[in-house]
Parts: structure tokens; C-alpha cells; sequence
DNA sequence: GAGAAAGTTGAGGCAACCCTCGATTTAGTT
DNA sequence: AACTAAATCGAGGGTTGCCTCAACTTTCTC
């Protein structure tokens, strides 16, 4: 929105950046909760400073999640650009797991993103477009089930995060077992039951 | 273990009632950890005599939870005598995350008592060669997969209370369509993609 | 290199929750 | 009614984390 405003000072600039690497670091190993004391020890930096920089915990947050989010627009394109509609879909959520399988804070973000609606999800909400667009390509190709929309994929998203925070430290690579079951049930032909209502 | 040691005097075991009452109460509307305080105002009683009672938060845990957790032998007893094995199976799944959807506490306790390893997860464990038997017999009758198993079962359980969780106090009932989903991925038939390993 | 503006510091106040222990009250007994 | 053991009470000390602000230090500019 607004263009740098004010030039920082070169110290200012410098611990700046030490901040946003040391709370990448620390909110990736430790989750969105992460004490902000911590993040302020590794920089190398006093508590006072970290707040001069960042008044909120969801202002270093907005600081830092963009760009990893920036991710999943990749992930979107490159479901988008798959000849092959459902491989594109299967595509899109490995995707988004392996990301957070990789990234406590990644994990707590697309959870909590999509509960409280901050500015944040919006970022992640830009790409929630393309999102529709590859679910739909995928049941237009006759290859995922008719009655799968957006919300599912949100609700799973809640279901994986949980599986990828119990294991993701003792058996990585254990939700993508789980998600194989899921996908499994994803498909048009079976059409076993029709589900239950909202 | 040891038959009651002491005999209570009358207004210690009122209070020792009042505590686990409220303890119930509290814990189900608002999980694990809610704090011991509001558990001690709620039964009118000072927090010393909680603690004097239950000395540690896990007591308090162990006089309440495996009363609760008793719902899940019914439910074991009643999916092995479903005729169908199927159904019998289905039916657990519905009971075990209807139960979970009722009581924050229990939604916590399954995932908890997964992790760690108390006493607690005996009162469960204790009903686990039921749930392995009806696994067993779902696979034999050719309905459920072959490569599912206990552990996988405990990852859905995972899963779930994360859907559980997110959705209870605004769409409680959510989950069922999630439910639907993995439950079509669990069908003997399609046997889709061999599963990636352990 | 001196002054002003910008930035840093960390002790300290606040809040939530945990748990303890000496003073006090109560229940049961003779 | 008096006594004693059992039970209760709740203030207080400990911990963790949040956040602020007045005193200090650094950078930048002239």
C-alpha cells in the first residue's frame, strides 16, 4: 500500500532483517505461537527492538507468511499447466501438504487462515480462484467426484494438518499414506453413498 | 488396584462428587487443558481442595475419562455384532468420531492418548484387539481393503478430531462428509495406486 | 566532531496459570 | 461439650509470556 514511507537507518535495516530470518526460522520449528522472546534471542536483539519493528505478532507474521504462501501459487500454476486434469489435482495436494509437512508454522498458517479471516488468507485467498478451477477441471474430465467443492478441500486441509503435526517429527511422510486413502475416496466411478447434507 | 484405603469423611467425598462433576463438565466444553481454577469455582470449592483430592491435573484425568472412554467397548461390541462386517465397520468409524464430536475432552483424549503413552491409553488399548478383529473381519469378507490397518486407523483418528475440532461449534455434523470421503477411499475394489510406504 | 533524530535496551508491570502450606474450619468420636 | 484428626481455604510464590517506556547509544547530517 504505501511505498516505503521512511528510509531505516542502516542499524535499523540490518536488525530488521535479522528479525524476519530469526522468526522464519523459529516460527518454522516451533509453530505460529512461537514465543516472541525467542525469535528476539536469535537475532540477536532486544525484546524492545523486535516490538520498535513489529507493534503485533500478526504484523511480523504478515511479514514473513506472503512469501511463503507465494508457494502455493506455483503449486496452483503448475496443477493448472498438468495435461492431465486429475494428475493436476492429486498434483495440487501434494502440494500444499509437502509444504507443510516442511514448516510447523506453514501447517498452523493454512489452518488458521482459513478460520479467522485476516489479511493474510488473502494472499492465500488469491490463489483460492485457481483452486476452483483445477477441482473443476478435474470433475469436467469425468475423473473427480461431482459433489467434491472447495469447502472439502478446506476441511482437509484441517485433517492433514493434524497428521502431518503428529507425525511430522517422528515419521515424515506419513500423511501422504493417509491422503492416498483420501484421494482413494476422491474418485468419480464409485459414487458409493451420496454424502450427508451441510 | 488398592480397594479404597481410607474411608472419606462425608463432606470430603461431597466435595470429591462436586469436583468430577464440574471436572466433566469443564473439560468437555473446553478440552484438556482448561485450567483447574475454573473447575474449582464451578464445583464451589477452593483450589486446595482440588488438589488435595487430585494432586496432579492427569488424576483428576484418570477418575473422569476412562468412564467416558467406557462408550467405546459398546461401540467395539456392537460393530462385531453387526452381521455385516462392512457396516459393522462404518458403524465404528461413526461411533468413535460421534462420540469425539460430543465432548471436547474426548476429541483431545484420543489424540493424546494416541501420543503418549498413560495409563489412560490402557483403558483404550484394552479395546483395541476389538478394533483389530473388526478390521480383520471387514478386510476377510472382501469389503475393506487389505492394506489398511490399526495404525491407519489412528492416523484417520488424527485427522478427524482436527475436522472435529474446526467445525464442531459452527457446523457440528461437518465432519460426516469427511467422513464419507475417506470411507469411499477404504472399498476393497478399486485398490487404486499401491500406497507409499511406511 | 557536535547536535539532533532515530533506534536500542532491558527492567518492570501485567496477566494467566500452576502449585504449596500454615492457619482455620468441620466431622466424627468419647 | 470437648477433643482430634481430617479437610478446607486462599494468599502467596513461581513460571511463562506479553508489552511499555524512560534512559541510553548509534547513525546521520552539516
Amino acid at each position: 500500500m504505501a511505498a516505503e514511507s521512511k528510509p531505516l537507518r542502516s542499524d535499523a535495516a540490518r536488525n530488521r532483517d535479522k528479525l524476519l530470518v530469526a522468526a522464519a526460522q523459529t516460527f518454522a520449528e516451533r509453530g505460529l505461537d512461537a514465543p516472541l522472546e525467542h525469535i528476539a534471542r536469535r537475532a540477536g536483539v532486544s525484546i524492545g527492538t523486535l516490538y520498535n519493528h513489529f507493534p503485533t505478532r500478526e504484523a511480523l507474521l504478515e511479514a514473513i507468511l506472503p512469501q511463503r504462501l507465494a508457494a502455493l501459487e506455483e503449486i496452483n500454476a503448475s496443477a493448472l499447466a498438468d495435461p492431465d486434469p486429475w494428475s493436476g489435482f492429486v498434483g495440487l495436494l501434494e502440494g500444499i501438504f509437502t509444504l507443510q509437512a516442511e514448516d510447523h508454522s506453514l501447517n498452523d498458517a493454512m489452518v488458521q487462515s482459513f478460520s479467522l479471516s485476516t489479511d493474510m488468507s488473502q494472499a492465500c485467498g488469491g490463489g483460492l480462484g485457481d483452486v476452483e478451477r483445477i477441482i473443476e477441471r478435474a470433475k469436467a474430465a469425468g475423473r473427480l467426484r461431482a459433489d467434491f467443492d472447495v469447502q472439502d478441500l478446506v476441511t482437509l486441509v484441517w485433517a492433514m494438518s493434524q497428521v502431518i503435526r503428529e507425525s511430522m517429527d517422528t515419521a515424515p511422510g506419513m500423511w501422504r499414506r493417509c491422503l492416498s486413502f483420501f484421494i482413494d475416496g476422491l474418485h468419480a466411478e464409485p459414487a458409493a453413498q451420496p454424502l450427508p447434507s451441510r
